[in-house]
DNA sequence: TTCGATGTTCGTGGAATGTCGAACAAGTTA
DNA sequence: TAACTTGTTCGACATTCCACGAACATCGAA
């Protein structure tokens, strides 16, 4: 559903290094971490990857159980953003060592942004 | 067998972000991590986790095939120390940023080192 | 040579994970 | 109201991962 009115996000507090640490040991998650790196909210549509609709509904959802993204919800359509702050206060250092390795490696790079910028 | 002639040591440049971010999103294998930031090099024996001897064996082949410990074998005894400077050269600051977060968590903390400083 | 110590490997469960397609739900639009 | 759009949820499945005990291999000591 594009319900989920308030899926949880955790507390800055409530986040954990492992559950962090798992859900960007994957190439799809850390590929959309990337994309979103730009600090700029995404909507679903926007977002490219390579696997079926209700993986890629699963893999947003590992990463706002982590406490990585926050999702939104406008109408029909959902919006995710990138946590930098609090994962920066709660893991200092963490999500840019893992961004610049990530984009060292071109880690998630078959994830990406849909052609048309009907972005934001 | 204490034998592992060679185990497979990977240079930097062969190890992977997603493999070094699933090493270290388990809490027995963070908490190793923990033991060995010292620097110091440990023997097998002096490394104390809630697990049996063949799966703290497993949980030091996965970090050792990471790349993110480095193993030598002397007669029957193996030792295990942390490849502190590789792992900051392939991807710089995270394993600093993982290290700081785990120890404000207390992440693995289950995870220690034998009683009497039996020592190296 | 015969033990004992030290680790590795094997076989086996049980749990978690990634992926898919299909079904469903809620909001938009015709 | 009847479609259509957008995501979520539900099995189903294959794979991987963690954990354990048992068996094995190697080194060192008796």
């Amino acid at each position: 559903m594009v319900v989920m009115r308030q899926a949880r996000h955790p507390d800055p507090g409530e986040m954990t290094l492992i559950e962090v640490m798992g859900a960007l040991s994957d190439p799809i998650r850390v590929g959309l971490v990337r994309v979103l790196a730009d600090g700029r909210e995404r909507g679903w549509g926007e977002l490219r990857a390579p696997v079926a609709k209700s993986t890629l509904s699963h893999h947003l959802r590992v990463l706002r159980d982590a406490g990585i993204t926050r999702t939104r919800q406008e109408g029909t359509r959902c919006f995710v953003e990138l946590r930098r702050d609090d994962l920066n206060t709660r893991f200092p250092g963490l999500l840019n060592a893992v961004l610049s390795a990530a984009s060292s490696d071109a880690v998630g790079a078959q994830v990406g942004l849909a052609d048309g910028p009907s972005t934001a």
